[in-house]
DNA sequence: GTCGATTACTACAACATTGTTGTACTAACG
DNA sequence: CGTTAGTACAACAATGTTGTAGTAATCGAC
């Protein structure tokens, strides 16, 4: 059964989730990168978002032209129910692992420094 | 500046911030089985530990003998500062990608089977 | 209408870091 | 010195990350 997921591909299915009618490449990637503040490369949304396909956890297709300026069709991409698993899945571990540390940890990380 | 963590490496950091004086490689072990209840390899936990030290987000020293059958001396693990920062960050970038999403998400889980 | 210039978006190869496993080794006590 | 808790590490698999090339759409000139 379920691998589990890597931390990214965790953040890129949260993602999903979030965008619902609206994922595809450049609003997973904004989205990413406004809540996280990290800075994420294009190829790199791509790259997971294919082997999350390929793993059956995410599924795509390809959307209607739009009347904008440039630009070739939107893939779009939704969570599959096996892909809703593995994330609820990896997220409850990692909240059972943190259950009550989190104050804790909150202080060692601001006292140590800049 | 930190790298990001990988998922396995937050549930180690985790386990060191719980077991406090009692972390090494054996207790830490059993704190993630039983927490999250997948089973780990011995090999990976000091793995990992050493590339977590290697980084610097760890360290570790010997123990002195106990009076046991057998055995060999422990190696006690904590999280340094810098250790502290990465996780806290790592775990907070989860939170706010998942903000407002988990009752969703564990509907979507439930709901889609065993 | 059709032909390119322009543009939003996707695909992918290549390399780096993390995850995972199995097996061998060490150092303690009785 | 036999037994045993514990550690180290090599080797491979999966995930993370980057750069670059390719594709398919619209617009506007003609």
């Amino acid at each position: 059964m379920a691998r589990s997921l890597g931390e990214f591909e965790q953040l890129l299915l949260f993602a999903l989730l979030r965008l619902e009618e609206d994922a595809y490449g450049v609003t997973i990637r904004r989205d990413i990168e406004r809540r996280t503040g990290r800075s994420v490369r294009v190829g790199q949304v791509y790259t997971v978002l294919q082997r999350l396909e390929d793993r059956g956890l995410v599924r795509s297709w390809v959307g209607d032209p739009t009347p904008q300026r440039g630009g070739r069709r939107k893939r779009f991409y939704a969570l599959e129910p096996s892909g809703a698993r593995a994330l609820y899945a990896s997220y409850e571990n990692l909240r059972r692992m943190a259950r009550g540390l989190v104050p804790r940890l909150a202080r060692l990380a601001e006292i140590s420094g800049p």
